[in-house]
DNA sequence: GTCTATAAATAGATAGAC
DNA sequence: GTCTATCTATTTATAGAC
């Protein structure tokens, strides 16, 4: 591996962390590039814009997301077990690019409307069919309730996974198989105590 | 009413609008006050900065949300009970300022380290300690499943809940109503069908 | 109270030496 | 491949006429 492509990886990281700190819009090119040890006009020799940094950072992320939630497809199981298992790619996902993740869940509504960034639409859709897929089959198999619309519980699932990397600690690497689990039960069980 | 406040409150709403879709960084003072109906530089005899703006609507947004769920806690009841009403109040402080919320929720992270946001941090923890509470006092009761943490139940249902303003349809004022029901119901009791 | 005009700072991006 | 220097556009904010 030729140093050229340390170095991006280098820039893309820093700025990711940056991005993810402070804003995508509030970070500057001299500060991604202090960050990776260089200034601002050598950057350009790696990356010819920031939206292009972006781009990159954030279609990673995505495509990591999908392979991840692929292998689950072909891994065909219950819906219950399906079900924690996108929870758990999801957050092993984020837990990989903790920064990427961050940025995408915040700014993806702002990033969608500008220009070089509509293959987002296509991946979120693409992520929101792999989550209904699993659900409607569970609701067509009696597994899932049917007076929950599968729209509204992806989307409160969704949310509710995808917004732990804000919050989640990766102390051990047992922390988002624990969480996967901790999720799964809420959602598939819910918090009230069983009746006996 | 004087008109200074009618022409104050015009100028919040767009520059609401605009933070919302484009995000606070990448709205500039131009197009709120293009927004609003006047040019910039009148803009500046309402408003003193950009920042001011964005502290307005965020203030305005989260005391009112606090004052909801002050009332909640005033009329106690029973811990499932007064989930449901935190989600309740959520959802319709969000449908009432849905754009104050969402840059809220988008940005809370960049926005605390800046200076004279510093409130949001001890306005973020008076909102955690109120879910807290009631998810504690289910707990001792026994009503709530004691091997779920209390703060990893409280994140996930406060993001889940909070997000729901990035999708949710304001047609009918019933829909916070279902919505708050729908929600209740799967952190309460889960989407796996009762067992017979 | 609203405007035009512009100051002052900062941004993304480029040119060209080494 | 990295730097210094700088261009050009844009931004927040101000000054002052009306």
């Amino acid at each position: 591996m030729p140093e050229i492509d340390e170095r991006r990886k280098s820039i893309l990281d820093a700025a990711a962390a940056l991005f993810a700190r402070k804003g995508v819009a509030s970070t500057t090119i001299r500060e991604i590039a202090d960050a990776a040890g260089l200034v601002s006009g050598s950057l350009y020799h790696y990356y010819p814009s920031k939206d292009l940094i972006v781009q990159e950072i954030i279609r990673g992320n995505l495509t990591d997301l999908m392979d991840g939630y692929r292998s689950v497809q072909k891994a065909a199981g219950e819906p219950r077990i399906q079900l924690r298992a996108l929870i758990k790619v999801s957050l092993d996902t984020a837990q990989a690019h903790p920064h990427a993740s961050e940025v995408y869940q915040s700014e993806q509504a702002a990033l969608v409307e500008r220009e070089g960034f509509e293959y987002l639409r296509s991946a979120t859709q693409d992520i929101q069919n792999v989550w209904l897929d699993v659900i409607t089959a569970g609701v067509e198999r009696s597994d899932f309730r049917s007076d929950i619309p599968a729209p509204i519980f992806y989307r409160l699932i969704r949310d509710a996974v995808w917004l732990s990397v804000r919050w989640i600690q990766t102390n051990g690497g047992y922390a988002t198989d624990e969480l996967a689990d901790q999720c799964a039960s809420i959602f598939l069980d819910g918090i009230l105590t069983p009746v006996d």
